[in-house]
DNA sequence: GGTCATCGTGAGAGCGCTCTCACAGTCACG
DNA sequence: CGTGACTGTGAGAGCGCTCTCACGATGACC
């Protein structure tokens, strides 16, 4: 035969006859359900063996009402923002998680309004049991709309506001790491590149900052935070701003690797030594940093792991609907490289 | 109430009644049929917008047999070998086509053979409509496997079998643009550091070197050319073989924008100036070649362009199953910068 | 005015699955 | 030995939709 129909398969109906049960019993042994006679079982499963038999997903989803599918929702600017390749890692981890309990991941890229209107149209239909939403520029109110009509959510990234679950990675405490990394190597101005205020990783990180400078009785000195937007050109230009204006700085804190760079070429342009004059310490641990020269220290996130435990908090939320928002934060680690290497 | 059913919506039998029409003409009216009086279209169309009726995907797919949505695979390594967000681009680009046609995107992310085979077995059982395989390092049996099934494949980037519709960079003409540029320089020894041969993109760029420096009448010189691994390292030692080898060479076109970098690296720790002593000119016009110092040539490609030209392909192929194979082959632009300003 | 195509519409079957309910069989208990 | 609990199984309804077929109404044509 030619054309040996591609959604082919076999139904329940043919495994039940094949194996001389009734379809029901077929489906409970597919469904894994204890209450079934060992012959019975037996024959099942020689019977779904022998055809090959893959359940039709949407005959079961159309009355269980469930779509065992997860939507991903990315808006725009996330996919943008990031040199390093943290999207493409939150999603493995999501789909790591996901492929683990047999569910599919459903991909949503809205660009613009209109987009998101149709996609927000698409959840609200109900058509896939949760929602996971990266986003890190905070602000969207599609968590709390979504919720609102009964859908789960987790988001990736600290959300603005309260009331919806999310996992986090620890920024404030990564941050703090690195500059204490700083002052333990016997760095006395310790200077940052802040990443965008309103944005909550560049809230946190700066956050971070003022409070270890402050455990360690250090006066914050104004003249040494710089914000810029995580971009190369602008970490060169805040590191450019900081030199001129504090000149005796010995040791930055940068918020991201991709700044990090930045700041690496104005520092090698204003013919200061990394790390003999200045320290430095960037942020996501890219594959950018290990191969700076010199290489640069940074902190690492786990955002695999980030993707899997967001998944697993859906899982949940879908499971017993209805119980309070939760969240996680997952530990940094500072990777020590020789940009940072003690005075 | 409390639980407003978040699978709720309307069903067809509900508009129906609302219209006073039967199901079939609401049915008409919402897929598009245009056999429908100018009444009845009326009348369902307002208690389509009353009731906020949305159709229950479930049920329709299992009585279409379509499921109205595409696979994306995108293999382990795949994901990991660029620093450069390639392969977001390519999901936006996809996402984009999809979204036009109300078709929905299923990620799969296999890792390890137990997860491919999950993936086979999930396509072969027709769960999607068709798949789209980003795959660059080639030698993959899936799409044929597939395509032996009579399920509709298009590969992004070249395949090394046939037999397969695909959409591909022109990796050969940009590479030979690039070169022919540093030739029209001035540049009288040009080299190049080229990927991995097994990798088409890799082979196909020292294609192009090749093709253009015969076209030029210029003589062929092993010494000028070493292979490298697309990595920032990879590139630097390349570089630094390069010099050790041909000292005298003024030229150089690398076959990505990370192994640029790299190379970019090992030419100053030479202290030859870029582009004074060499020029240089790199591939995928990642925001790092522009950020580099002095900011790197490299060859822009279309990369959502690449996901929306697969999408449509695969589309054409799922409505018209049965055609050959086709492929498209994407032009790509030189983008000059400092780092390869004539002699 | 009869014949035939065309158009708009409705009735009804059925896609493949789950799940409730009923029922026969088995066993423990009084 | 009757009663009740439990276990394994099957019959059958029905999830929401599409699509075929049939049918009445309309208009074109001879």
């Amino acid at each position: 035969m030619t054309a040996q129909a591609a959604t082919g398969s076999a139904t329940l109906e043919q495994v039940a006859r094949l194996a001389n049960v009734s379809r029901a019993t077929v489906s409970r042994v597919v469904n894994g359900d204890r209450r079934v006679g060992e012959a019975a079982r037996a024959a099942v499963e020689a019977a779904v063996k022998e055809l090959g038999y893959i359940p039709n997903r949407a005959a079961r989803s159309l009355v269980t009402r469930r779509s065992d599918s997860v939507a991903v929702v990315i808006p725009e600017p996330t996919g943008q923002v990031f040199g390093d390749p943290f999207f493409p890692r939150v999603l493995r981890g999501i789909s790591d998680a996901l492929a683990e309990e047999e569910m599919q991941l459903v991909l949503l890229m809205p660009q613009g309004r209109a987009d998101e209107a149709r996609v927000e149209r698409y959840l609200a239909a109900g058509h896939s049991d949760g929602v996971l939403l990266v986003s890190l520029h905070g602000s969207d109110p599609l968590p709390a709309d979504l919720q609102r009509r009964g859908i789960s959510v987790v988001v990736g990234g600290r959300p603005p506001g309260a009331g919806v679950s999310y996992v986090d990675v620890d920024n404030r405490g990564g941050a703090a790491s690195a500059v204490r990394h700083l002052i333990e190597g016997g760095r006395r101005r310790v200077a940052t590149i802040a990443g965008p205020q309103d944005m909550p990783p560049g809230a946190d990180r700066l956050a971070g900052y003022h409070e270890t400078l402050s455990v360690a009785g250090r006066p914050v000195d104004e003249r040494l935070i710089e914000v810029a937007d995580f971009t190369h050109e602008g970490g060169r230009a805040a590191m450019q701003r900081l030199i001129e204006r504090a000149p005796d700085l010995d040791a930055v804190f940068v918020a991201s690797d991709l700044m990090g760079l930045g700041a690496l070429v104005a520092l090698q342009a204003a013919e200061r030594r990394v790390p003999d004059d200045v320290a430095i310490v960037g942020f996501d641990d890219s594959p950018l940093a290990e191969s700076a020269r010199p290489a640069m220290s940074s902190v690492r996130q786990p955002i695999e792991e980030m993707g899997r435990e967001m998944t697993r908090l859906l899982l949940q939320s879908i499971r017993r609907p209805g119980e309070p928002p939760r969240r996680v934060i997952l530990d940094t680690n500072l990777v020590v490289r020789q940009s940072s290497a003690p005075m």
